[in-house]
DNA sequence: GTTAGTACTTACCTAAAGGAAAGCGCTTAC
DNA sequence: GTAAGCGCTTTCCTTTAGGTAAGTACTAAC
């Protein structure tokens, strides 16, 4: 067993930068729906009524909220087709298609993850501390 | 231009298993310091203050609480060491290591995103739509 | 006229996140 | 004794996220 006592500045410095790329991708991605949301649309363009379905849970305002932040963001485009009651379709611009792999390894994750508490529930917790 | 109305059911099906698995990870990963934190202790175990000092920002109460977050979900562990006044390290589980790699992409994306808001910023944007 | 649908907005409210500062129990150094 | 350091906890407070429900502006159908 090592104890740290005597090492102020090992690599951090190098780190640092990175951490810091971390922090800033979670600043403009935070919250529950972002990235719900930009993988919903980079699925296929939807309406409002549309992304409402499929995202359940996502009342009215927060999604309508989280569109104007995603499209400030550059993340996706909200296109009025002038249809006799107007169409407006929101789609996801190619900046937000860069996010294709960081969310494709979270959705990969998070299937591993579900598998693994569903487990973890079944043997009732017997790893007080491993 | 092409105006989604009749097509109540595309691929939905298959597209919501992974928007349930991104929901699913986010709702364990959420928050602004959790991936921050992991990622921290993954360069190195530290001891409480050591994380307070390379992750800024964080209070000692909410590092507290995350810490303990961290530790119910069984991405961290907490080593006391019986020294003379008891060393607290930290360390990540190999479970919080399966995350490296969204942590990584994570932190890619997150540095590519600084430069690209750099330039923006320069240019004091005449990308009101592209 | 009413009703219905689309795409929201507005008002109100609760809960949770997060921050600042102080305190606490311990030990060691002076 | 005092002071300082570690690893927190406690208290108080503000901010933010998010939810519900109602309303609004438009149009078209009945």
């Amino acid at each position: 067993m090592k104890v740290i006592t005597d090492e102020p500045l090992p690599s951090k410095a190098k780190c640092a930068g990175s951490l810091k790329n971390v922090l800033d991708a979670l600043y403009v991605l935070n919250g529950k729906w972002k990235l719900a949301l930009i993988f919903s649309l980079m699925g296929s363009s939807k309406r409002f009524n549309e992304i409402q379905q499929e995202v359940t849970g996502i009342s009215a305002k927060v999604l309508a909220k989280e569109l104007k932040d995603l499209e400030l963001n550059g993340f996706i485009t909200r296109n009025v087709y002038p249809t006799t009651p107007v169409s407006i379709i929101y789609e996801t611009t190619g900046y937000a298609r860069t996010l294709r792999t960081v969310i494709g390894e979270l959705s990969a994750w998070g299937q591993q993850h579900r598998e693994k508490i569903k487990q973890s529930m079944r043997k009732q917790v017997d790893i007080a501390k491993a």
